[in-house]
DNA sequence: GTATTATTCTTGAGTGTGCAAGTAAAATGC
DNA sequence: GCATTTTACTTGCACACTCAAGAATAATAC
């Protein structure tokens, strides 16, 4: 007779973070073919457009923006090369430490930012149609609290 | 005079929708490594064998794993690959269709998910620890709403 | 039955990512 | 001042993933 394991649920805890996770994967692929498929550049690279326009005089520090993007830095030095090269942001260095090289926002990235902005809008409010404004001041609060790291609001 | 174009901050649900990802990310990459770690498995093949272990028989056909992993077909071939060589699933073949074959899980494949289980849901607890269990519950059903699919539970 | 279309899976090519190692420069210790 | 350690960045390598194309089989149309 063949033993038969009963298949257990997870707890809540754990089940929350696995649905978590593929939530925020089938979100990031929609985002992608999106934004790429309208405005030619990926979910991370809109990021960093984002957190550059955030950034006093739309510059940072490489090493800086590998952090707030969770990346590391050899992963912002490749994302950035294709950006630079259609003319999205510049490298220039810095007076003070010849170690660090500076990223900026051209302008041609300010604009390309500014109408992505609009498609990102657009389609994180259809994302979230289901959800009300209360229940998603709750989820932000959660995420704020999960959120290893102080996030934007 | 140089034009100041002032840095504006994001509608509320696009914000969010940012932060969802960035937290996943951050999740996903911590328990990638404690996984990795401690059972030699990355978090996305616990995923395979805990929907393995829930699937009748502990079987699946790779296109439906696929779909309920978030991956193509051809990602799933790959990832079953190793999985197979060390013996945490086998590949069977169906004798009503000819071009499937199941994937199924094995014993040590199951013993496997049972070890890596314990350490999903202590670090599930610890990182969930900062929010109750009423908020988790909302986060739950907020999570479920803005779901593409069913989500377990 | 035969032709056409759809489905399942695998493979090749291209892309994106991290880690480890290497380079250069700054900071620290003495 | 000089040696050591730390920091910022880049590059080589390995790996995971997708898409497009191909092979085999099933389903559908007629």
């Amino acid at each position: 007779m063949p033993v038969v394991t009963k298949a257990r649920k997870l707890p809540q805890r754990s089940q929350l973070l696995l649905n978590l996770w593929l939530c925020s994967e089938d979100h990031r692929q929609m985002m992608d073919q999106s934004l790429g498929s309208i405005h030619g550049i990926a979910y991370i690279e809109y990021l960093v457009l984002h957190h550059l326009a955030q950034a006093p005089g739309g510059a940072l520090r490489r090493i800086d923006l590998a952090r707030t993007i969770s990346r590391s830095a050899s992963g912002v030095t490749r994302l950035l090369r294709p950006m630079e090269k259609i003319g999205l942001v510049t490298k220039e260095h810095s007076e003070r430490d010849a170690r660090v090289s500076i990223v900026a926002l051209t302008d041609a990235g300010r604009e390309r930012l500014r109408d992505a902005t609009r498609s990102l809008n657009q389609l994180s409010e259809k994302f979230t149609a289901s959800i009300n404004d209360k229940e998603l001041a709750r989820v932000e609060s959660a995420l704020a609290a999960l959120a290893t790291r102080p996030l934007a609001s």
